[in-house]
DNA sequence: TAATTTTTAAGGTTTTTACCGGATTGACCA
DNA sequence: TGGTCAATCCGGTAAAAACCTTAAAAATTA
């Protein structure tokens, strides 16, 4: 029986690409999502295998996305598939619980690698991850975590997106005054009082792209 | 004979994506480039049919990259593919000469089109691309686009630093009514619509520090 | 279990934005 | 030299968004 794999990246054709790649390896993709919400919603229809996650999405990240998947799917191992090789990425994802992270920057033959290792239980750093990064996940070594809540993370990442209050609201299904609250609650918890320090705060968390 | 491409994006995994598509399309992929510079070189000496130039390539960029084919091998036809739908985007890309601008957020399907209208000295632009954007390149108007004006640029700055329209006004001397209005035209000018796409702009243009 | 944080929400007020308009200056061009 | 156009400036009004205060389930943690 083939391995089921969910997709997740936010530009449709990459998607192609890589189920065209995965589906020459004998893998099976039974579904694409193009943001966390939709990939977290799909892991729990679908129930596939693996969850490969891009880590830049919109409405939810690949860390939000994993986080969700590991409640909303148990039996589901996320494989982060992403462009950044810096420290705070990776240990963000392993505490997230995702069994492998890959950099685009590497062949495809990483990827399948990756999968076939955690379909069998075990995990895959792609090779340019250094020691260092791992070593400091497996000692517990301190990184400075974010105050903000998981609820928190969502909606500044919707906030720095451009989205309004409203459509922050409609897309987590809360009234507008709820999203306001969080949004209220981030800016004090942060000491910001401004939408752009808030963009710029949410850029340098990683939360999204520039 | 089919068409032959040279395909240039920096992630080596989207490459491969992406020539597994195209080659099922009997297109024939004749060479692979992560940066721009790797990317004119290839033409020179492939002369390839059309040249798949990503935007965002480490050492030179697509619309450098453009330019430089546009030199090194005249009869190769330049596709942008991108994930940028910004009017500035499009425009400067078709200014460098491009023949076909591609989102990846679209199927490829898209692709595969621009590069059979662009081989057949046509040219062809995604869907999502703004009307306006489009209606300024089919009536040749010269748009203005990065091309903010200095006082575009302070406001633009002081926005993405969190000023609000009130200090804008105050510190450049002037009414809040005219910052407000200078702010709609850089909104204008930019295709953009909210605060946060502004900073996140402000960010790429390098005028303010994440 | 008790204490705390998170998440949810509403009512009333203030601020900001969107959209309409117009005026002036200076540069460029036919 | 008169016309055009971009840049700069400013105002009114209605709508939208943000802000302030309060508060109560729900979840977490001690």
């Amino acid at each position: 029986m083939p391995i089921r794999i969910l997709l997740a990246d936010d530009h449709q054709m990459v998607r192609q690409g890589l189920r065209a790649l995965l589906e020459q390896e004998g893998f099976k993709v039974v579904g694409e999502a193009a943001d966390g919400h939709q990939a977290t919603r799909l892991a729990q229809e679908l129930t596939p295998d693996i969850a490969i996650l891009d880590l830049a999405m919109p409405l939810m990240n690949g860390i939000g996305a994993a986080k969700a998947i590991g409640q909303a799917s148990p039996q589901t191992k996320v494989v982060v598939l992403t462009m950044h090789t810096e420290a705070q990425y990776v240990l963000e994802a392993l505490r997230a619980g995702i069994r492998g992270y890959v950099l685009k920057s590497r062949a495809a033959g990483e990827l399948v690698q990756a999968i076939r290792e955690v379909s069998r239980n075990s995990t895959f750093l792609s090779s340019d991850i250094s020691d260092t990064v791992v070593d400091a996940y497996l000692n517990k070594v301190d990184v400075p975590t974010d105050t903000l809540s998981p609820r928190e993370l969502q909606v500044l990442q919707l906030v720095a997106e451009g989205k309004t209050t409203k459509e922050v609201a409609s897309l987590l299904n809360i009234s507008v005054k709820t999203a306001e609250s969080h949004r209220t609650r981030i800016m004090e918890k942060l000491d910001i009082h401004e939408t752009a320090s808030l963009v710029r705060y949410a850029i340098r968390r990683g939360l999204v792209q520039p």
